[in-house]
DNA sequence: AGTGAAAGTGGATGTGG
DNA sequence: CCACATCCACTTTCACT
């Protein structure tokens, strides 16, 4: 199946749109529409645009993990027996909470992932629970002492 | 300074509240009410608490970068000539969009990255880029091919 | 594409249980 | 901590430009 390409020309206007509700998705239309210039109505319409062009995807209220006592993120390179164990590895991987992200990378590791425990203990379970997968032969781990940049793509 | 545990206990009603509205910020109050069974007003009255104690931190539109032609994401380790380079090189970090995140990690590398490209030739423009920065002595690249997970912790 | 207004719905708040 | 009722603001749609 070939897609056209998928890219899609947005305007200023959009760009203006979009970068305010980026940074708070509940921002009212109306108010978007006093910063841009044009009519609420307008804000709307083009809002609807984008999602078909599937330019937003969503939304999410940001929680703030600290609060919860989750305070130790780390990256865990993991390293897999066979390259073929990967979708069972990763179906498995999908039910483990800690696990944020899984990528599958080039370079040293099979799967790539990012985790978020409540400390140090923590995640020394959780990094024996992963070794115990059958298929995963070793993991590299490295903690985030601190993260001084989160943002999405560029506007 | 020293501050008391900021972790709050959560019950399951706010829990409820808290998974609908990860998925989707703009969710009517009304909506989220008639799902966990209480008043419009008490949903509200629990969202400002959960606010207060900093246990949310905003919303945001999440924006799909394929539709704009971002491809290729990548993570980067990099080492610096010196420790105390740091606050410097991330300054100049923040200017560059293509950086997504910037972690201060244990292990192999000074600084690690997330970084989101157009395509395999942006990608090296932006390594060349950040090896030319001042400080840095080398840089290590993995691509992330594919992303299965992606999720923020789980309440 | 954008405007303006109309109609419906949701958000915010105070009083009371 | 929650329900109810109120008021105001916002969203959504439509006819028109």
């Amino acid at each position: 199946m070939r897609r056209k390409p998928k890219t899609f020309t947005i305007d200023g206007i959009d760009k203006k749109i979009l970068r305010m509700l980026m940074e708070d998705a509940r921002t009212p239309i109306l108010e978007v529409a006093r910063h841009v210039g044009i009519s609420g109505a307008a804000i709307h319409q083009r809002l609807r645009k984008l999602e078909k062009a599937k330019l937003i995807s969503g939304s999410k209220l940001i929680v703030n993990p600290e609060a919860l006592g989750f305070t130790t993120s780390a990256f865990i390179g993991m390293y897999f027996d066979k390259e073929g164990d990967a979708p069972t590895i990763i179906k498995l991987l999908k039910r483990i909470p800690e696990v944020l992200e899984c990528h599958y990378t080039t370079g040293h590791w099979n799967v790539f992932l990012k985790v978020l425990c409540k400390n140090n203990d923590h995640l020394m379970l959780l990094l024996n629970k992963l070794q115990d997968i059958t298929g995963v032969s070793r993991t590299e781990s490295f903690i985030s002492l601190n993260q001084d940049i989160d943002r999405q793509v560029k506007i």
